[in-house]
DNA sequence: AAACTGTTTTTTCACGATAAAAGACATTAT
DNA sequence: ATAATGTCTTTTATCGTGAAAAAACAGTTT
């Protein structure tokens, strides 16, 4: 049997939560703070709380909390409507950007890291206990993790016992990209089809935009390819109107966040080759001609395979028992 | 807003599990108990404990907790290695069928039911709480359960809120026969493909003779076409290699299994029907004639559309706040 | 009357605790 | 030496509980 995922952990963990008994952090509360210190160099006074509210995305029952605060610390006046602002927000006066993470995130950060970390071969065992245990959160947290992430493929789970780790493997990688390249053929193809007034056309001009202006600036902004590459794709996917072609995306995406991350070789002139691939792709798209986009298409994916692949290392085979 | 999912419920609903604070039911155990009973009839004698164990597909303690039941109800006597049976079981020593459920399966059905029974108009909202105390389950398992279930793409989470019902509608259908069709074509391509020594066409042709039988037999046993179905296609879909398409059939088997107790209009013609498109289909993958595969996959995925889509009410447009 | 604020109730999220089930270790029988 | 049994430990599955956040209700202000 394979040996366990989490034994060979190194440094012992520093706890994500404080230690204690705590129930349910308040991040939701300390994020959306921040973001509103942010309003506040903009106007000399806040909106309504319902207002805030949706401009925050949250409650208003968080939007009071906040308010309070604010209140309390000198940066505004409260009185009923009026929320005059009385200084603008000092650096001190934000939250620490830790403290503003979802478990869910700071769970799947930990995971990946020790899943690319090396040394997780295929066929190994996740403990949830373990895994709780080391990233400072409680069981069922975890649980829900792995079950939110077993759709990625890279986990299984035994009845009533253990989640296999399946490894991201060169196999892996293939059968995703399979996937991509035939949703993502069938997407554009759909998007090619759309009526010249639908709004996709202004969305993809703009990003067609910026990607000339990161072309134009590569040598010091490359990095920020990967959040375009991601907004491009996820408009070409939804023009499909298929549910289960558009969160397909987020398995893909997921998988290239991580790779982004973990390999960083001739990033620039991966990503500037990639633009370029992109601004073809998005003339085919407008030309509208099928037989344009789909070879733009190929071509990029293509290469993205292409890109993936190198970065995965040779398999060895799994340990027999 | 969306009205509530559960809030029209019916019938207090018998809660699932007995009402006390009982923390996990041991429906391992009794399933296992039932399943080695009919063992029983077999043979004199039970084989050794762990080969009890994979035989059941339970670990060796759940093994020793059934077999001390079997010796104190008289059906075994138990001394180390001798297992010698004594009399055979009678109905009643078996447990009631309905404490061998999972309590995910109980969850699944009994949400499942409210789907479909109607007045779960998409838009809805899920509310885990009331959800699980009218299921009589804690909220830990009914958020696992919505987690796990929100692949099949009928439901989504809105953040740090409730979850919102999409509705099995017509669009639903559509997206989902979409996808199976693209993976199928594939699929079956790659299992024509297969090499003549490979073990899948010995599988093929047992469920050729299965049909066969199965069809001679329609007027008795048309409702066992569901689980044939499923293994057909499922065998179908293996060839493609891809842990994406294999996982996808289970959104479809989903789906199609309930909606063969939804609707059961026609079922026998329906069934007679798709047995003769599974044996076209059958011999056309044993052509090996990508053509013809092609032309019989393509038939039997069309009416297998029609069908669903049939069952399926016109939706009402979603109500606007 | 519409939109806002103040207050109360519900629901979600996350934890620790506990029985069921799995797994590991020690011992004994073939 | 291998493979079983007997015993002990660890992990999983599930619940109840309580704080965070959302949502509903009630009362004000414009």
């Amino acid at each position: 049997m394979g040996t366990s995922y989490c034994a060979s952990s190194q440094q012992p963990q520093a706890t994500a939560c404080n230690g204690s008994g705590m129930s349910k952090s308040n991040n939701v509360y300390k994020d959306a703070y921040n973001r509103c210190l942010r309003l506040l160099d903009e106007t000399r006074s806040l909106p309504s709380e319902p207002e805030l509210g949706t401009l925050l995305g949250v409650s208003r029952t968080t939007v009071r909390t906040i308010l309070a605060r604010m209140e309390e610390t000198g940066l505004i006046a409260w009185n009923k409507r009026a929320k005059t602002v009385l200084r603008e927000p000092r650096p001190d006066d934000f939250f620490p950007e830790e403290e503003t993470d979802t478990l869910a995130e700071i769970i799947e950060r930990s995971f990946m890291r020790r899943l690319l970390a090396g040394g997780a071969e295929a066929g190994m065992q996740i403990n949830e206990l373990e895994l709780a245990r080391e990233i400072g959160v409680g069981t069922t947290s975890v649980r829900e993790f792995l079950i939110r992430f077993s759709r990625f493929g890279l986990i299984e789970k035994r009845r009533n016992s253990h989640w296999v780790l399946k490894g991201f493997t060169r196999a892996f990688a293939l059968e995703l990209t399979e996937i991509r390249e035939m949703f993502e053929l069938r997407s554009a193809a759909a998007f090619a089809a759309l009526p010249q007034d639908s709004a996709v056309w202004t969305d993809l001009d703009r990003l067609e935009d910026e990607h000339r202006l990161l072309a134009s600036e590569i040598a010091t902004r490359f990095n920020e390819f990967s959040e375009l590459d991601e907004r491009l794709h996820r408009l070409i996917h939804r023009a499909s109107h298929n549910r289960f072609i558009v969160d397909f995306y987020d398995v893909i995406a997921m998988i290239f966040h991580y790779h982004y991350q973990w390999n960083k070789a001739q990033e620039r002139e991966r990503n500037e080759v990639a633009i370029g691939e992109h601004l073809a792709y998005i003339s085919a798209l407008k030309s509208r001609d099928l037989g344009k986009v789909d070879a733009a298409c190929r071509k990029h994916l293509k290469s993205a395979r292409q890109t993936l692949l190198t970065s995965i290392p040779e398999s060895r085979p799994p340990l027999k028992p």
